[in-house]
DNA sequence: TCTGGGGTCCTAGGACCC
DNA sequence: TCTGGGGTCCTAGGACCC
């Protein structure tokens, strides 16, 4: 066997860190999410197992979870805290002496070699609950791919390896959205193929698959299916691609003067957190959610890279201003594309994409 | 299931140029 | 003039993920 990697992800980790600090709400049905009023647009972005009973997970609708689970406690979303929660959680996976990937809030990979992957596991679990308080799942693969996959067999706080011996028996019977990297629009698209396997999405003709979705996405499906996946765990940050901030009202706008104000707002927000991180924008793109839930965008480039309020208010009024505002709208976003370092010139940014795997971070 | 917010990357069509 | 074949850039939209 080579070098295997490791995924592990939190259990349930924003509710895990609500219970944390407020412990009379453990073993109890809670949901977090939106401003945790239920009476309110918004869904729930984690939930504790014991809402997860009722039919409330990720993704409900507030109020939808308040019909199936009138019990539940629903708390607002609290990023600072999770932020802070996340950065103890990558520390002490940093003590490690492995390549450390942080893949997210809850979410991280661990390059670990060739050493023992079920006691480096248990190392992990133990030293992770021992220091946070916080339960985790670890998946163990020859791949990215194949850990996080594994990672979600192993939930919760189990260990669990997916590896190219076991990968016909464990997947090839699952619908291809059991893959990472396939929802619910490419299953569906691969079902009217007559694909509804992994095992039939790896031995589907490429072509077809080129033709339905495009030519890298195409053979990455492909390979995906035979549990394929040659990225690298990188311990590099990535320099931000954009920066943005949206907002769904409870009540849909209708006046254009509204719709200025807030528009304004969102695009000091989005100023103000290129500042702080010191970036600057070359484009802004405005979204439009109209109410039946239809979503628009419009762009402007800036004459040069930017990160001062008004030039970045003044570009979001002008993409604004390109929409037909003939509809109620439920949802305004503002979000900045970040120009390219000029410290950093001579790396030719385009030649670094990559296109072995689509919609994924390396 | 009346459907958040923060992101990333890919795709397709049109503009433009040689 | 009724009309090719690239290549690249830009834009809007789509799909996915946490």
């Amino acid at each position: 066997m080579g070098p295997l990697i490791l995924c592990v992800d939190l259990d349930q980790f924003i509710a895990a860190v609500e219970v944390r600090r407020r412990p009379e709400l453990a073993g109890l049905p809670v949901a977090v999410g939106g401003s945790g009023d239920p009476s309110r647009r918004g869904v729930v972005a984690t939930a504790t197992y014991e809402a997860r009973a009722f039919g409330v997970g990720s993704g409900t609708p507030l109020r939808t979870a308040r019909r199936r689970c009138p019990h539940a406690i629903f708390l607002p979303l609290d990023r600072p805290a999770y932020e802070q929660a996340s950065a103890e959680v990558m520390s002490v996976l940093a003590e490690f002496p492995w390549i450390l990937e942080v893949a997210g809030w809850d979410e991280a990979f661990l390059a670990i070699g060739c050493v023992d992957p079920e006691a480096a596991a248990r190392a992990v679990q133990d030293r992770l609950l021992r220091r946070t308080g916080l339960s985790c799942s670890v998946g163990i693969g020859a791949n990215k791919l194949q850990a996080k996959l594994a990672s979600g067999f192993a939930k919760p706080a189990g260990i669990s390896r997916l590896d190219h011996a076991n990968w016909a028996e464990t997947m090839n019977d699952a619908p291809p959205d059991a893959l990472w990297g396939i929802g619910r629009k490419r299953a569906r698209r691969l079902a009217e193929l007559g694909i509804g396997t992994v095992v039939a999405l790896a031995e589907s003709d490429e072509e077809t698959l080129v033709s339905a979705f495009g030519p890298a996405t195409g053979p990455w499906l492909k390979r995906l299916a035979g549990g394929h996946d040659d990225s690298r765990v990188s311990a590099e940050s990535r320099s931000p691609r954009s920066r943005g901030v949206e907002k769904t009202f409870d009540q849909d706008l209708e006046e254009s003067a509204e719709l200025h104000d807030h528009v304004r707002g969102l695009a000091r927000t989005v100023a103000e957190a290129l500042v702080a991180n010191d970036l600057r924008a070359q484009r802004i793109v405005v979204k439009v959610r109209y109410a039946p839930f239809t979503t628009q965008t419009r762009g402007v480039q800036l004459v040069a890279p930017s990160n001062a309020v008004e030039e970045l208010q003044s570009a979001a009024l002008t993409a604004l201003a390109r929409f037909d505002r003939d509809r109620p709208v439920r949802l305004l976003g503002v979000r900045a594309e970040i120009a390219p370092d000029p410290r950093l010139a001579g790396q030719d940014e385009k030649s670094k994409r990559r296109v072995d795997r689509p919609g994924a971070s390396h």
